[in-house]
DNA sequence: AGATCACATGCTTATATACTCATATAGTAA
DNA sequence: TTACTATATGAGTATATAAGCATGTGATCT
């Protein structure tokens, strides 16, 4: 059996996983790779109300995947670190992996 | 604004994303990095109900993270593609640039 | 055939998450 | 000061997810 350190590991990556495991979350993310921006211009950009991404936004960072600053009445936020974006790239691998399957299974037709 | 075609991608890599941001599934990826397991094994490694870990994989291989093959009266599970081990080291990077910062910030206590 | 084992799944309940709207906070500018 | 703007957050609702238990399915063995 698993011992109690590693299950608090599991906890704290789960955590982190999770914070990017929704559409909108991955597209701020996309969105952030090209660098900081505001909530206001991410609600934009995305196409959702600020209040819900100021939200999404607050998860993530709470989970280490952004950071933020003030500047004026604006609070910039950009990604912590570029891992988050390999990451991504990772998952689209498997999508293409997948997309690959499909197509051979239809080639049997 | 977002084109639908990006916003369809974002669905699905989030629909792999969240296939994998549960504690147990991590557990579980990281019981299947050496190679693949039974349901059986995999519940009394990682201590939960097979009902339960069944589930989960079933989520895992519906997302493309993993694949099964039936043997007799076991179902082995494994991993489809490395590339969801480097994303999870990738998630310890994050993990470990955050007790960093923690440190730093106790220092200057 | 019947008994047994491994796994999957339907059902229920508890909990977590996402979203919207309204409101609060804090910086800016007149 | 007041008015305005950007963001955060509380409350309520809708929906999704996880877990346990009971049951079903299919392979193996006697």
């Amino acid at each position: 059996m698993m011992d109690t350190k590693k299950q608090l590991l599991f906890d704290r990556q789960a955590e982190v996983v999770k914070a990017v495991g929704h559409p909108l979350r991955i597209a701020i993310v996309d969105f952030l790779k090209d660098g900081e921006q505001c909530v206001c211009d991410i609600a934009e950009h995305i196409g959702s109300e600020r209040s819900n991404v100021s939200r999404h936004l607050s998860v993530m960072v709470r989970a280490g995947v952004l950071t933020c600053r003030k500047e004026g009445l604006k609070v910039l936020y950009k990604l912590k670190t570029p891992c988050i974006l390999e990451f991504i790239s990772c998952i689209t691998g498997v999508l293409r992996q997948q997309a690959k399957e499909n197509e051979r299974l239809l080639n049997t037709l």
